[in-house]
DNA sequence: CGGCTCCTTGATCAAGGTCAAGACATGTGG
DNA sequence: CCACATGTCTTGACCTTGATCAAGGAGCCG
């Protein structure tokens, strides 16, 4: 399903599909965004902003999946989040007025939208009902953030792995046969849970092991959800 | 220096020596918060609110060190943050509408002064100044949020231990004798860490060992800075 | 003084990181 | 079609880090 590259979204149409953050803005500033912003195709792979790097803009997510990440010292990369279309990404710096502390990765094809920092700022500052709303998700991102903390500091890797398996479904939903809808490498996951590969592997397989899952290359079939979640010690 | 009961500090005046977030209202709106605000004597240990419950209002601090953590299942503390005079507590659930995610325990003796709920989000809604520097504020938390996710991710724990020692620095300063002005157990910096005390204090005498700290009870002298500085890797 | 809480140290052990080697799948160009 | 290269996955062996348990010491207070 590769998109069409001539054929721009419309924002009316992708923030009523997708429920993005410019529900909240009036038909005349959706107008307004329809006109100044640019639409981007990105493959696979490729970086749409790096950590360190002074935004520009920000970027709505039209379709494919997008990974936030940092980089550690030695190169590792640790994943903070993901977007899916409708999110909104790289206003984290623009409000704060820093740098990007993370880079974005196109984990599949990659449609963007890219709104310009000044029409994005001008659009906060005027309309009341979006600035509430962007902080009420930059503090529900707190609120996820700390939490993660919490699990980095004090959970056994079974533990997150399980939790994450169940973010992941919470985030991306199963398929009609229970498979997480989502293509990660076993190295991915272990940027998420904050472990080595070979961990998540030998994991997995344990997990696989005691029926709580099924694996078939990267798709991952949840089978016994409940259990999962007693594992993961999330409440 | 335990304050008097009987006066209750003014934000005008407060919102100066402190630079608190109240900064950015109108005189009238300070005068109202003044008004209806309340003000509030904590002993070391006493618990502002607790996780997982509905706040019904913001903190600002006025003197004294507010200690912010969340509670693994096992009963550890993880120590989120710490707030320290001027500063706002309390405004993410408010704002995300969610319960408190984490918990306020006084450091030390403490007063507060304490805003209602429907008076502060009622500033937030008709002040753009005053909402768009929370946006700021969280934005500028949620990044070192994710910074902390690497470190903990990632990093060792004598690494993490120089950065946390140089967080502290940075936070609450040294006196004239290059002693941070804060005191702390060595479970709680254990629990900034992320790890056990008994691994803290090793790593603390190690740190000693090799010049880089003092150590004297829980006075905690930094001799070597730019070698903390090398060895927590941050940059 | 006894009873706190906190600090310190040693011994032990498990979790998980690291390294190495091979398997498997995929795509490429000759 | 094969030979080869590349990237991912898997497994085994080994060793480091840091958690846990236990015991004793120091300081403080009623």
């Amino acid at each position: 399903m590769k998109p069409n590259k001539n054929k721009i979204p419309n924002c009316i149409s992708c923030s009523i599909t997708h429920k993005t953050v410019f529900n909240h803005l009036t038909p005349d500033e959706l107008d307004q965004i329809n006109f100044e912003k640019s639409c981007n195709y990105y493959k696979r792979g490729d970086i749409v902003f790096h950590e360190g790097n002074r935004g520009n803009g920000v970027y709505c997510v039209n379709s494919g999946i997008l990974k936030l990440y940092k980089t550690g010292v030695d190169g590792k990369e640790q994943i903070i989040r993901f977007a899916k279309p409708g999110n909104l990404v790289g206003f984290r710096s623009i409000l704060s007025d820093e740098c990007a502390c993370t880079t974005a990765k196109a984990l599949e094809d990659l449609v963007l939208c890219f709104i310009p920092a000044n029409l994005f700022v001008e659009l906060v500052k005027n309309n009341h009902n979006f600035s509430l709303f962007l902080i009420k998700l930059s503090c529900k991102e707190l609120g996820e953030s700390n939490k993660f903390i919490l699990d980095l500091a004090q959970k056994k890797i079974r533990e997150r792995l399980a939790e994450v398996l169940l973010l992941l479904k919470e985030n991306f939903g199963l398929n009609k046969h229970g498979v997480l809808q989502v293509s990660l490498t076993r190295e991915e996951i272990a940027n998420i849970v904050g472990t080595a590969k070979e961990t998540i592997i030998r994991e997995l397989s344990e997990f696989k092991k005691e029926k709580l899952i099924e694996l078939a290359g990267r798709k991952i079939k949840l089978i016994d959800i409940k259990k999962l979640q007693r594992i993961s010690n999330a409440y």
